[in-house]
DNA sequence: GGTGTGCTATTACGGTGTACTAGTAAGGTG
DNA sequence: CACCTTACTAGTACACCGTAATAGCACACC
């Protein structure tokens, strides 16, 4: 779809995929102005004209991480290492809640149709299957994880709903005030979470 | 205790009650050498020299205000495994978001001042200060594990943070409709999460 | 031709944490 | 007394950070 923003050697791209290979090399990484500047082979002036803003870049890093390293569900990209593949899964589930406004928007949903008030038996019953699915869909990908050996037999049930957790408290996390991005810490709590799902 | 200490001007203790100062006046202040140094009198150096590294630094402040506020925190009942206490003390910071109505009405508070409409930058700094005292105590909690070698030295700010978004998910969680009982899915992720700190 | 306009590179400023060196005061030991 | 060791302090220096300001370049448009 950026096939002919791609074609254009455009900085702004290469500054984006610099920065988003960085965090997927290392998903600590600091991301600073020139780090990012240097990896693309621009300059801080070009980066800055670009990114106004270090809290700018990191956001649209985040924002663009998926369409970037994760196209489409890579569970079976078994290219990747089965973490890596995990986080973009759950990454997955996070994207639609967006960043911003946009995240605040999608928890106003949610709050107003089930927790404003007590909610309809329809609704819970909604929301019940909802969440019966997204647990679903982790358990799948947990059990394709645990099927390559990647992850020691359990019970994949309890993992999955703490995945979910996690990521509940992330879509929490994007609506509130943060005083920096939400990328850096959001990045290490979901890899934090997969290995402890992994490593344990 | 401490009182033949106090009674020598000794200028660690003069960098403690700096920051401390420095952080009652202002819980988002950001304790950097030059600032507390300034503040009690000292020079960078002379800091270094007490604290060799800006962690330490923090870590005592923050071990000397809590168990100045809360000597008996349950994190000192050297009885009990540490990560029976760890989740114990993370128990504390879910224990007023309550259950069922409770905690619908409680997130309705967070999200009717924070989330509804773009907060103002009063309430902004307001929570952000919340969250860092959050922060704090969470890693001072890390911090008294780490001294007693229950927890390997490491960075106890990113473990907080991760502690803190499984907190914000299950509270989310405990406003949300649930199949079962939140309590025992709860447990499990409390006890996932705090394992995924010590056992890492 | 001019003249904006978008993008880039360079440089600079103030801030951070840390390392290093020199100097000083105290306290023991010959 | 002299001497050395030790704890402490000050000052400076380094590398990095985010950001702002400036100047140069290429290109479109009138």
């Amino acid at each position: 779809m950026t096939e002919s923003a791609s074609s254009k050697p455009g900085s702004r791209h290469r500054i984006l995929v610099a920065a988003a290979t960085m965090l997927g090399e290392n998903p600590a990484a600091r991301l600073s102005v020139r780090s990012v500047a240097a990896r693309a082979g621009v300059s801080t002036g070009s980066l800055r004209h670009h990114f106004p803003t270090q809290r700018v870049l990191e956001d649209a890093v985040l924002a663009g991480i998926y369409d970037l390293v994760a196209p489409d569900d890579p569970i079976h990209d078994t290219d990747t290492p089965a973490r890596d593949r995990l986080v973009g899964c759950l990454r997955q589930i996070l994207a639609p809640t967006g960043t911003g406004r946009q995240a605040r928007a999608a928890l106003r949903q949610t709050y107003e149709t089930l927790i404003a008030t007590e909610p309809t038996e329809e609704t819970r019953q909604g929301y019940l299957a909802l969440e019966r699915t997204m647990q679903h869909r982790v358990e799948h990908w947990l059990a394709v994880l645990a099927d390559e050996g990647a992850l020691p037999h359990g019970d994949n049930a309890q993992r999955a709903k703490f995945l979910l957790t996690v990521v509940n408290g992330l879509t929490l996390e994007r609506a509130l005030p943060s005083a920096e991005s939400v990328l850096v810490s959001e990045n290490a709590a979901l890899f934090a979470a997969v290995d402890a799902i992994l490593g344990g």
